[in-house]
DNA sequence: TATTAGACTGAGTACTCAGTCGGTTTTTAT
DNA sequence: ATAAAAACCGACTGAGTACTCAGTCTAATA
């Protein structure tokens, strides 16, 4: 692995576990072994490292949107969209640092002045959101899901699944418990009564 | 208003839009037109003006719930429920900063190593998912809401509105409309098939 | 009026931290 | 083998930063 990469890495860890701010340059390169001037050589700046680090986020949560959009298969919208919450938490475990660092603020603060942080951050949002709104879409074409608006409840079941993993990391509650009353809540939440395919 | 007071109110409106590292001691100096001793004179350090801004947002969360539990009537649990939601997007509109300060990560770094900030941080999310778990409890007895374990569904109820709220703080989506499925998906989420008070 | 205690002051202190710079080593191209 | 370019180094800088402290001001009490 390159000094750069290490970097990186090394940054992505201590930004997400410590925030922004606290995590000091000094610490990226005692835990990299690149001196420090090493990090500004590859990096404008601190804030420039950051981004560097969104950018993969983005770059690599994309690609793995596109794969289980391509390899997955459900027989049913409601399928489908249990599918995705499951997705979504195996996600959030296997890039738990950079989850982390989408539940801080820095990202949110510095996108209300730099453009390339903002669109980032939307491209993202978007992977996630998407994950359920085709769900829902493709429910409501099954008739396995009521018609209502898509976008809307993608984003409710979104921030329930996010309050899930959030539960996990602020340590309030072993969220793990949780999971099946959060698929069996979506499937009451979404379920279409005159759905003719289904037998009740 | 006392200069302890004033100083209180900055750095609580200060920590919240900020963060806590980001505020510095000079601006709540400014804010108030306290000198720094001043501020030094109220508080031993930083660290115990935060905690004494969330030992006062804990009492004035625990008499805000208190005052609610004893004047809010309602003739159903669901209804309740849905008072209940009303509620919290009432509290968080009007105690929108410290709505902000929980949503941040300082908190719950500092409850990791300070007892006193841990309890008082449980107590406030405690009053935040009673506010659902009562109305839940209340709803199984009168036979509006499926049998369901209701602290569980309580933390469901949460994470959904409590992400209602963060989307707005971070400007990704106006949730204002949002509301009205917030609420019918959670009706669907939790009323009761077999209700026989209910005509469908 | 004199004394005292609590509220308040702001220049000063010790220290931290992002970013720089002159120089060395390693890699690549010819 | 040699030159050029790219990667890397770490001591150093200076703009902050939380907190201190010696002393002032105010108002109540003796």
């Amino acid at each position: 692995m390159s000094k750069k990469e290490a970097i990186l890495d090394a940054a992505t860890k201590l930004f997400s576990e410590k925030g922004f701010t606290e995590t000091h340059m000094a610490e990226i390169s005692k835990l990299t072994g690149a001196a420090e001037g090493t990090i500004f050589y590859h990096f404008k700046n601190k804030e420039d490292l950051f981004l560097a680090i969104l950018n993969k986020f983005k770059e690599d949560i994309t690609e793995e949107f596109n794969r289980y959009k391509r390899d997955a298969t459900f027989e049913t919208g409601m399928e489908m969209l249990e599918g995705g919450i499951s997705f979504y938490l195996s996600l959030a475990a296997s890039m738990e640092d950079r989850f982390l660092l989408l539940h801080r603020h820095y990202a949110y603060e510095l996108a209300k002045v730099n453009a390339v942080c903002k669109e980032n951050l939307e491209a993202i949002y978007d992977c996630l959101v998407n994950i359920f709104e085709q769900a829902i879409l493709a429910g409501q074409k099954d008739g396995s899901i009521s018609p209502m608006p898509a976008r809307k409840m993608a984003l409710i079941i979104f921030s329930m699944v996010d309050g899930l993993v959030r539960l996990n990391t602020y340590n309030l509650y072993h969220a793990g418990s949780l999971y099946q009353w959060l698929i069996e809540g979506c499937r009451r939440m979404l379920k279409n009564p005159d759905n003719p395919g289904e037998t009740v």
